[in-house]
DNA sequence: CCAAAAAATGCAAGTTTTTGCGGTTTTGTT
DNA sequence: AACAAAACCGCAAAAACTTGCATTTTTTGG
């Protein structure tokens, strides 16, 4: 096999499958394994691959797998455009804390005259910047890792209270396992706030759809409204929709 | 697996989730966790994340700083200095939530373990970013205006309350009039933090000093210690020294 | 076609990286 | 203060890399 039919050979398999490791190319293709690294090596100095301790990667592996914060920033823009057009004046919204909900505050339009509840710092904040929104926060002990109030004074509150819509971002969902969480406090807080609302509305990337944690929240055949990124018809939602899930 | 490979699965699972704890992306990847721990600190060294007790954090998600304008950010960060040494570990800290107080916040010494409960917004989200003490906010309606909870509710819990220190902020303070402020919300709640609070400490820039405005919160004499950012022996501070406030 | 030069390949020896494991120390919780 | 989990440390084995070199293959120029 010539040199040149190894290396796009290799260039095949590293496209493919986004990376490759010496030792299968070895054995795939017959030769020692120095061949196929220095092979690595040209092409990575052409700028074809990139080499790594035992393998290459694709090039393209940076935008695959390290998916900057900046594109989900995208996706969570498009989630919170839909989320926002459920919100209707006088609306009472228990609202949850995490970044989703935070680029959806950001997002209100103008003259919407609603009240937010919330027990997140950084929601709390985005919707306290509305001109014409009212904020109230739920206090209690502030939990470090997810910025929110967490604690029985939270729940008992929120408990008390019934409100037109709850809008979440959600940490993982799965058909079977449902709604999951993996901060105790974080489940609670958001079983509460389900319960306490009429209209359950959860919002999530696809990447966390089918992805499942330690915690449970509720089953999904609760949750009334499905916002993620997809076009509401994309297939992957066909078992969420069979479910009786409105998505959007 | 190619160890980048495998920390861009972790990172994935960071900026996806949040939170990952070592033990889980162990199982997952079925890698030992010593492996997971060494990925972990060198994306942690990178910067990429938050290296934490049994895990990591997203770093997007914990630094979205909210904006404060700081006008007289010296002359705030000499006041806020004093009034740290006010600090003892195992103190409820009663707080407001001006400026100062908010680059006090910031300037918490690391090991300092006190229980801040207060109803601002940006000075939660500061004392939340310390990591050994604890934050309770006292919610209720937001005030727009200075981003406090304000209301029926945020009154009668700070009344239950019994704190060791009141850390508040002024508007407007003199001599004859006290201490003032020209929001009705923010008054109310000034005057019922001082009240359960044993030792009441204020703080305020010099130009503060010898205005009034429109509400009254209290008079001077129930104010156990002032700190502005003029030395203590400073001849403008005379008449409050003489009214029997300790001059930090 | 041939021979010299150049390039490519494989191999061996030595080095570095990566990884898992046992034992110890630190940390967080109760 | 006590306990369990997590982090740390050092080590050792395995895998991967480097380098130098000998052998083979390809190229090239008469």
């Amino acid at each position: 096999m010539l040199k040149k039919e190894r290396q796009a050979y290799i260039l095949r398999q590293v496209s493919l499958h986004n990376s490759v490791l010496s030792a299968d190319l070895s054995a795939e293709i017959q030769v020692s394994e120095d061949t196929i690294r220095r092979d690595l090596n040209e092409l990575a100095e052409e700028g074809k691959v990139i080499k790594v301790h035992g393998g290459a990667l694709s090039k393209s592996f940076n935008s695959f797998y390290l998916r900057s914060d900046v594109y989900y920033g995208e996706q969570k823009k498009i989630i919170a455009n839909k989320a926002v057009s459920l919100l209707k004046d006088g609306m009472f919204v228990l609202s949850g804390g995490g970044t989703t909900v935070v680029e959806m505050a950001r997002m209100l339009p103008e003259q919407l005259q609603a009240t937010f509840l919330t027990g997140s710092i950084p929601a709390a904040y985005e919707y306290a910047q509305h001109p014409n929104s009212e904020v109230i926060f739920i206090g209690d002990k502030i939990s470090k890792k997810s910025q929110i109030a967490a604690g029985g004074e939270a729940i008992s509150k929120i408990k008390s209270i019934q409100a037109d819509v709850c809008i979440m971002g959600v940490n993982a969902m799965d058909v079977e396992k449902g709604i999951t969480d993996n901060d105790w406090d974080v489940v609670i807080l958001k079983k509460a706030m389900l319960e306490a609302s009429h209209l359950k509305v959860i919002m999530s990337i696809s990447e966390k759809l089918n992805s499942v944690q330690r915690i449970k929240i509720c089953n999904l055949n609760q949750i009334v409204i499905l916002i993620t990124e997809l076009d509401k018809n994309d297939p992957v939602l066909a078992p969420y929709r069979d479910l009786g899930i409105t998505i959007l």
